[in-house]
DNA sequence: ACAAGTATCTTGCTGAGCGAGATAATAGAG
DNA sequence: CTCTATTATCTCGCTCAGCAAGATACTTGT
């Protein structure tokens, strides 16, 4: 009987106990971006400023440099919406603008301590929350859920 | 020394191994953005685009209509920029505007069928992937997992 | 020194989302 | 039953993030 097409690809899922936990994922990607959406507003900033300021925090962690084109490309911009957002963030006070002194075509955005004291204070909470509940957990507890998320992360790409 | 203030905000945290799993935790939640932004370019439309559609097909899963009202409220959109979205997906073809038979002031949003499967076709494959990676897991590693991301749920509201 | 390549910025535009208010339907008081 | 208050959606005019195209400034290879 093909007259309910619709409803064999609605239930097409497995509909084991797995489905549970992956909504359950699936919610916390959507809170936390919208966590991140409100921290955006409560600071007269748009997402994109948020993810801007990840981002370069990021590479700072990590060691590197970042160029204006580097963000922009992380972020998926083109150099007008780059120059536009660091002209925003740079309004803000969250990051300036550095000559490359080698290369005198680039500029390298670095981030003010200020906005990473703002970041901190918004989500640090939510990471010693995180951090919590992990140690909760003994080795083969932690490898689960670390697995989980390398295996989502592949899966994601 | 109080000479280094900076210093002291950025390394705040506490240096666990568990930082690594909040790091990997952030990077999924930003992947999963990325993926869904991915399929709305893809398709022509907008990231609030998608996330209407999810919106409407979980309260539809869950049994319950979903009036334009609701739908802005759920998208933190106002009742103009509301508007505007049904237009842009009804135009698309995606939902269709129905007048409530019992309180003509109300619109129900229905999502089409074929939405539901493009929908389908590109998380798919990523929810498949989740499930497959849980069906190794035993008892206990489920309930690492759910567990954590039940706590970090509460964590972000 | 000069052509080609690369990084950023400028200009002009499109469109998502907002504030304010219009329109239409329901609910409650008398 | 009618008049007013309330609720749900839509319309209008605007702001601003981001795009496409091209200008500008610097570097590199010949």
């Amino acid at each position: 009987m093909p007259d309910q097409e619709g409803e064999v690809l609605v239930e097409r899922a497995a509909p084991g106990p797995e489905m549970e936990i992956v909504h359950l994922l699936r919610a916390v990607a959507v809170d936390l971006g919208r966590h991140s959406t409100r921290f955006a507003q409560r600071n007269g900033m748009h997402p994109t400023d948020v993810r801007a300021l990840i981002a370069l925090m990021d590479a700072a962690r990590a060691g590197e440099e970042t160029t204006a084109g580097h963000l922009g490309a992380a972020l998926g911009l083109n150099s007008a919406g780059t120059t536009a957002l660091v002209d925003r963030l740079e309004r803000a006070g969250h990051v300036r603008r550095v000559r490359d002194a080698r290369d005198r075509r680039k500029v390298t955005i670095e981030v003010d301590e200020r906005a990473v004291a703002l970041g901190w204070s918004h989500f640090g909470p939510l990471i010693d929350r995180a951090a919590d509940l992990l140690r909760a957990y003994d080795e083969r507890e932690l490898a689960a859920v670390r697995g989980f998320l390398t295996g989502m992360l592949k899966a994601a790409v």
